[in-house]
DNA sequence: CAGGATCCTAAACGATACTG
DNA sequence: CAGTATCGTTTAGGATCCTG
């Protein structure tokens, strides 16, 4: 039985550490912002979990009214875990943490696991709401065999799961490339050239995209200026 | 030595939360989000953290870029942490979490840790920016020995630390009831009716101040609607 | 006052084995 | 598939003492 370990202050920040702070947590918790998600779909985006402790923070997170259970059964699906409202409401701050941990993402080694749906996150974290033009349009994405794309409509900026009806753009790429210019590590521009990354679409659009996902799309700045951050060289490519 | 453990993870969060997610590293930044802070302080404010804990965290957030150490001696006082630019952009992201923490707050136990300064952290989480009035006002708090203000001015509410120049509301209660009101276990009436909340001022600037934070001046429906959450029963009164 | 060294305990980890 | 139970190993957490 886990002895729930509390930091006993009365504090918003301590309480919501005491639940959601624990190693592991917010982790799964990504994984559920993705959509409902099965224990063995969780445990295997999570290496080094243990069962015994993903049982664990699961049903403390359902306990706590973060997440839920749903049965699908009998739609083919079965089991799942999915957010409740009050989950939800931490995917602002999740996303916000994500965005802040780019400036920390080393180059990929080869032991790090890598999985193409946390671009999808990985691009609402990106998303800048003060740079969304006023057309109505979607980029779309397709990150190995994952789609999603952006839908700008209203002056607002959204992200969702699965293909766009008529994109402006598509860019198509692999998950390792995707976080690597997320993180600026590789830019657009040098991740065409050397293959990894296939853009179509109007060369504006293509531009507007870049601009609402703070990325330098043709010069080489924003690698520049995060590598003081970080290492002296890197190599890239990778399978 | 710290065996650094690593989510190993090529993802914007997990990097995030290997530099901030480990116990204690996200409250260390809450005090230092108050301003420089001693070694020391920061000791007494974290009761059982240990000190080679502190020290290894803080050292760690140093060396991540996150915090700095400063040197004060000759202004009085001496050696001090305090956030770097890179540790500053967790602000809103910690203040958003005490947000959403508000909700998981007990009521208060005795062995709770309690500081009049978190109160200046609560209220610029439960700073609504929707409902900031268009005038140009100053709310100020006195919680214990604790003052602080809120300075609403061109559509803006900041917290600031320190007295409030010609404030149009004055409130003064103790740390407890403070959070007690935030966390919904009370309301302002109640806390006035009690004697644990001293209000002076304009009536309608009350009215805003608390519109403002989220509060409900004189209806109890925030305590009913919270207690969902929570426990069947609770017993009130504490010293 | 700042923080290093030590020691002990309590968790987390990872593997495996088991159950409805 | 969705967990529970157990166990050996590792690591973090916490208390205490010590030093510059």
């Amino acid at each position: 039985m886990a002895t729930k370990r509390s930091y006993q202050q009365y504090c918003g920040l301590a309480s919501a550490l005491d639940v959601v702070g624990e190693r592991w947590t917010l982790l799964i918790i990504r994984e559920l912002l993705l959509g409902p998600a099965r224990y063995s779909d969780v445990l295997a985006n999570l290496p080094g979990i243990g069962t015994n402790l993903l049982a664990e923070r699961l049903k403390f997170l359902v306990q706590r009214g973060v997440a839920r259970q749903v049965d699908l059964r009998g739609t083919g699906a079965q089991l799942a875990y999915e957010l409740t409202p009050a989950g939800e409401e931490l995917r602002p701050l999740i996303l916000g943490l994500t965005r802040w941990g780019m400036e920390f993402v080393d180059d990929l080694r080869s032991e790090d696991t890598l999985r193409p749906q946390w671009g999808f996150l990985a691009a609402e974290a990106m998303l800048d709401p003060a740079k969304v033009s006023d057309r109505h349009e979607r980029y779309e994405f397709r990150v190995d065999d994952q789609v999603f794309h952006i839908e700008i409509s209203g002056g607002r900026a959204r992200g969702l799961r699965g293909a766009a009806v008529d994109p402006v753009v598509v860019a198509k790429t692999d998950a390792a490339t995707f976080v690597r210019i997320g993180s600026g590590h590789l830019t657009p521009l040098l991740a065409m050239l050397t293959g990894h990354l296939v853009l179509e679409g109007d060369v504006d659009a293509v531009l507007r995209c870049c601009e609402l996902l703070g990325l330098e799309s043709a010069s080489s700045r924003t690698v520049a200026s995060r590598a003081v951050s970080a290492r002296p060289a890197s190599s890239a490519a990778a399978g």
